[in-house]
DNA sequence: GCGCACTACGTACGCCGTACGTAACTACGA
DNA sequence: TCGTAGTTACGTACGGCGTACGTAGTGCGC
């Protein structure tokens, strides 16, 4: 037995190799870059330990060598897509430069539909995320206010855009496990709630729903929302 | 076998007896009900087909009559605890029933922090989501504007507040199935965060984190952010 | 009153995370 | 120099999961 200890432990603080024994087979690099191109190419229900085990060609137990938990294999993924944030010289309008930011991280989640989903919980300071964020507080500079409102506004923008683009992503990565297509499922749903709303209980959905009779622009609702998010820090005159 | 269409079904489409065979032993309600008390007590990933069956006293294969996926009986959990919002007459200032709103929605999620994960995706239309948001339109109503900017409002008031509570209730729901208690948790991670800071390479996040010494008073950090959501809706005079 | 839709539920399949044991290997302390 | 302790690799196994399927019994609609 290796005899991990069972304290808590951040996989960040844990050196890729001791010295002793065997040169290790993967890097912790590597490993995350097969956990994301399963997740990429079959979900992130796909990615199960065996799974990735197999894709790099090794036996199933051999993985927690690396990543004493599944939990940490998530950890592992998260940082590495997070790698692909460009980072540029803040050009001094805040504004612009946090709209930049988040359209990044769409983009992002785009590339990885998985992404949102690991994102929920508390932000976990990889070496990518503090990059990241140290980026996000150098374009903030010229913000007049403390760093915890910035760290604020980071939080919010972040927050917003995870919920808009899961909300966006949601039901394409839902499809791939259902035995139908999504049109078939929100032909449901629409079916369902167009009956609902037939009964006169909810009036003013009714009228919502009337009022935007054809497809919501999602690319217009979510501009709208970086906008009110920004707005809402941009220094009162 | 009962046949059930494989078809996109919305559970809320179903009727819950069709009138031909036995009565049935148990209700849509007391089956959501068994589920929210499991979660309650033993948190959400304690909510198993077999879990639940048990709480009811019947065979687990029964439930499946009643729920044809474990997906539908999470839609059922959320439309039950979604019944605790008190809905009230609008005062007629839309902002602060909009913040009695989220404050409603903060607390039952406190009650309930199973909750968030189970929101993450698009939210439901169940007859109580329908109830709750006809009444929140109902408080917008003298709001200006078009119906498609106040469920705009709705949906960014509800994501700030599920964000903020999910990630003050992460850790707490976390630490059920860890071996070790959140205090060393945290430790581990601010260790990790401290050496990593003092490196020198992170020279913003460093002052952020050295200007809010003590502990974050997460309540006004919350508070903080309703009302600048809000205010991004208030009409500009 | 017949038949069929429905309920109840046991069994079984193929997944999952991961504890544990064993064997091979290598850097370090004596 | 050499044992030994710490590592790596990985097979096996356990206890869970969601759920497909088959069977038996029940009571409404024709």
């Amino acid at each position: 037995m290796a005899g991990r200890a069972a304290v808590p432990e951040v996989i960040w603080a844990r050196p890729e190799r001791t010295g002793r024994g065997p040169r290790p087979a993967y890097t912790r690099a590597g490993i995350a870059d097969a956990a994301v191109r399963v997740a990429d190419a079959e979900g992130l229900d796909a990615v199960s330990m065996r799974r990735v085990a197999a894709e790099l060609g090794c036996g199933t137990m051999s993985l927690y060598n690396y990543v004493p938990r599944k939990e940490d294999l998530y950890e592992l993924m998260v940082d590495a897509v997070s790698a692909e944030h460009e980072l540029w010289e803040p050009s001094g309008d805040w504004r612009a430069d946090m709209l930049r930011v988040a359209h990044q991280t769409r983009a992002l989640m785009r590339r990885h539909p998985w992404l949102p989903r690991l994102m929920s919980p508390v932000y976990g300071f990889s070496p990518n995320a503090l990059r990241y964020l140290e980026h996000c507080l150098a374009c903030l500079d010229p913000l007049p206010g403390s760093y915890g409102t910035r760290m604020e506004l980071i939080a919010m923008l972040n927050g917003v855009v995870t919920t808009y683009t899961a909300n966006e992503l949601a039901t394409a990565e839902r499809a791939r496990a259902l035995p139908w297509s999504p049109e078939e499922e929100s032909a449901a749903r629409i079916a369902y709630l167009g009956e609902r709303l037939a009964s006169g209980a909810y009036p003013r959905m009714a009228a919502a729903f009337t009022e935007d009779a054809g497809p919501i622009d999602m690319e217009a609702v979510f501009e709208r929302a970086l906008g009110r998010v920004l707005d809402a820090f941009a220094p009162r005159e």
